[in-house]
DNA sequence: CGCTATGTTGATCCATATCAATAAGTGTGG
DNA sequence: CCACACTTATTGATATGGATCAACATAGCG
């Protein structure tokens, strides 16, 4: 591996605290890789023989089953996923496709699971990643049972508009038939909710987003830190 | 803590492997309490201060939002929950209450984090631990969003019928309200989702499930290793 | 035994999906 | 640069899953 791309990685939270020498003992095994959109990294139900870190681009974890298929969660760089697979060396709950052109580095999952025994850095750093994959879906499944659609969306967007930078203005990243899907309702129904939301302040045309009155919207879709806090 | 209660803690998988005088350091702040039906243990947003564990009874883990609640998992004997907000050391997500009769071991969150430093086996139990939950949400949340109500039932009822050991009859382990509350359902709507599942071979009187035709009921339910199986 | 919580059934309403048609983008090759 | 195909987004009409409200039945339980 360049010595460009072992420094990027050696940067990343999971890998700042191993050893050195522990650190070349995983990289010894991977390597980078630039997919083109639309491409299925993994597939649900296959054994997990690499850890993957999202470095540029993104990924859509989704699932399917009985001709259904629903998105349950977007990976951005830069994180990892399927590290839960990883761990336990069982079969991947979800499959991944790049939605952009993106760089992927793959870990043998066997030497991660070798260098998490012997390096309590990289331990300490794999328990904090996985600890904040679980409240992540705990949140999502809060959101998904105790809302309604258009509430969901009314969250989303307000997230959406913070991780944007406060600005009134933001475009939408992803697509919206893709967005419904994340959402749990399907695109026609995330037509009528973005019509529902007009009288609470918000204008869409395209991927253009602008919350009128942020505050009003808030009144609507009472976020909460339990649910909505994407950083705790 | 008694000889006794400290023996049957120390025998559980998550402190199996540690070594003994970390285990000690460990049990020092612990101990055990009976609470009686009913009980909220702890509310979501509360600072986690203690690992709780059931050891015998059960305990509902519930949400709530907008006046709105919803049963998110039920914790049977023997595991750990709120583990992921013990580690990060963050707010919880969730509130508890016991279900029944339960005996419940506190142990100081502070005290989980500064032994699984310098513990590696008790680190990778964690690890092990935490993945496991990890998966077992994320299955949670493929039920969720491909599957309708009556199948979710369908295939709650085969789970339910295999854990009671394979006979052909066998007893729900806890009320139909939750029981709809848990597969994301109100309670009149689980009385017509059984109703449902009778041409399927489901025979049901009060908390006696009977179903007649496992093979017939598996062709509607479409049972997935990869969202029913709850070993792995 | 009667009280109270739980479960069932029926009637109705609402949220959301589905199907169908159209419109609006987006990219491609001529 | 345009015509064409193709995907995505929107709108309308309708169907359905599921919730709500109300009445009643049933089962625990003091």
């Amino acid at each position: 591996m360049p010595e460009r791309e072992y420094q990027e990685i050696r940067q990343l939270h999971l890998f700042e605290a191993m050893a050195e020498d522990n650190f070349a003992t995983l990289m010894r095994g991977a390597f980078v890789q630039t997919f083109p959109p639309m491409v299925e990294l993994i597939t649900e139900g296959d054994p997990s023989d690499f850890l993957h870190v999202v470095l540029s681009g993104s990924v859509d974890l989704f699932a399917t089953w009985n001709d259904r298929e629903t998105s349950m969660v977007t990976v951005r760089p830069v994180s990892t996923f399927i590290l839960a697979a990883t761990v336990l060396d069982a079969p991947y709950l979800m499959s991944a496709r790049t939605l952009e052109k993106s760089r992927i580095a793959l870990i043998p999952s066997r030497e991660v699971r070798a260098v998490f025994d012997v390096d309590i850095g990289f331990a300490r750093a794999i328990v904090a990643e996985l600890a904040q994959c679980y409240r992540s879906v705990i949140k999502v499944q809060k959101d998904l049972k105790l809302r309604t659609s258009t509430e969901r969306l009314a969250n989303y967007l307000l997230r959406a508009q913070a991780r944007a930078g406060q600005g009134e203005d933001f475009d939408l990243d992803f697509e919206k038939r893709r967005l419904a899907s994340v959402l749990g309702m399907t695109p026609e129904h995330l037509s009528r909710a973005f019509r529902g939301l007009q009288s609470h302040g918000v204008v869409a045309q395209g991927s253009r987003i602008r919350i009128a009155d942020r505050a009003k919207l808030e009144r609507y879709a009472r976020p909460s830190a339990l649910i909505d806090d994407t950083t705790s």
